[in-house]
DNA sequence: TAGATTGTTAATCGATTAACAATC
DNA sequence: TAGATTGTTAATCGATTAACAATC
């Protein structure tokens, strides 16, 4: 296998073309963990080290890394800093995406209100709702538009991704005009499933019940343990 | 292998002691896909149906359904009311929980608002936070107490459930205090992630930031592949 | 150099799919 | 009964872990 040495002396593994599914999900939790370990000013990690922060093996920890390059240096670890900035590379974060957000709800409000989006480099453009009493002011410094605005600001803007918080109704119809208009993603909060095969885009799916409902599972579960 | 015919004729066949995480986790899918049949008034399904529906294979759900005991009928396929109602019952839906909302700010708002506990059972009881404006006042009509009131709150209430949605800094101290007051549940939506083993108190993340990284590294892995 | 730690292969484990006998 | 469809076993596939040679 042949390696390459980049410009300042690191070596610059090849990468494999196809990252497995079950890697990719765990690059969000290795980037909040090198995040961290960042504003501790810390400099350099052990695949040992960071397994037992993580809670996940050292073996697992080498083998997902190495799936990109070779990060690591043999006797010394990972450089936090080198590794965490390139793993963001390979997240797309700070790429200045694009974002609107449909629906100006609670849950558009919360989010548009978090840090979520600038924190990765996402811009937030605008909202949309129908309610007129909101429309023409704005939430956290971003304006909010009618949404038959919608068509127009995306002919005007390059709209990245769609934040989907509308209610459960309007949902898949919205969707259906985002993907018409040709927004490359979008990240949906309606608990519908949405079906945009074979118009290019992309649809990233967030089911909090579900989550709650794990939850309900592992406290019912776990009842039936002590109750044994 | 010995099976048993329930009251109505029904077979109840023998459950397999340890369901694999993978097919817990794809409870709550089925669950929903389930639900939304119900409200179309359909009967039943076959596993083939569904796989079309939920884009995965046939195989799979017979699979999935059979570690709980044999839902389905041969011939006939499977009573949509009965595998949503015991898969509710799997995932302690409808087990009247009890919830309390840690930091009443965008986020927890938006979550007492929605229908996502009601839906699954679960009672909403209180809000707590440290803004002087907001305590005492209520959120889609549940109170909102002192984040001072809540050792005595849990010592007089049933608490089952924690949801925390507090800024980042303040997560850690409150968690260890609800793991101390002997909540069992924590549903975390601070981005920190929570180390409370040996407290028994469960926690499940919400990762909103994973989620939207996801996204970007997919919409980032689209524009590679066309621009080759 | 000696010690440490990665990169990488091989072994294990678990999850998914295919196939078909059982049975409604 | 004949047709349909599950329950269940066996085969395949993919992901994780263990081990150690390579190398900093």
């Amino acid at each position: 296998m042949d390696k390459i040495k980049g410009t300042f002396g690191r070596r610059v593994g090849k990468k494999k073309d196809n990252v497995s599914p079950a890697v990719i999900r765990r690059l969000p939790r290795y980037h909040r963990f090198l995040g961290e370990l960042l504003k501790q000013d810390k400099l350099r990690i052990s695949s040992s080290e960071l397994s037992c922060l993580m809670g996940v093996t050292a073996s697992q920890i080498r083998q997902d890394l190495n799936c990109f390059g070779e990060f690591g240096q043999q006797g010394y670890g990972y450089n936090i800093r080198y590794l965490h900035k390139k793993i963001g590379e390979l997240l797309g974060v700070n790429r200045e995406y694009n974002a609107v957000i449909l629906g100006a709800g609670n849950l558009g409000k919360a989010l548009i209100s978090s840090h979520m989006f600038e924190r990765r480099g996402v811009n937030r453009l605008a909202m949309f709702d129908i309610n007129p009493e909101i429309i023409g002011k704005t939430v956290a410094g971003i304006p909010v538009y009618s949404m038959d605005d919608l068509p127009r600001f995306c002919a005007e803007h390059q709209v990245d991704i769609g934040v989907l918080t509308t209610p459960k109704d309007a949902a898949v119809a919205v969707a259906k005009t985002l993907a018409e208009l040709g927004v490359p993603g979008i990240w949906n909060f309606s608990s519908n499933e949405l079906s945009l095969e074979g118009t290019g885009t992309i649809v990233e799916n967030v089911h909090m019940g579900d989550s709650l409902m794990l939850l309900t599972y592992r406290l019912k579960a776990e009842k039936d343990e002590a109750d044994k």
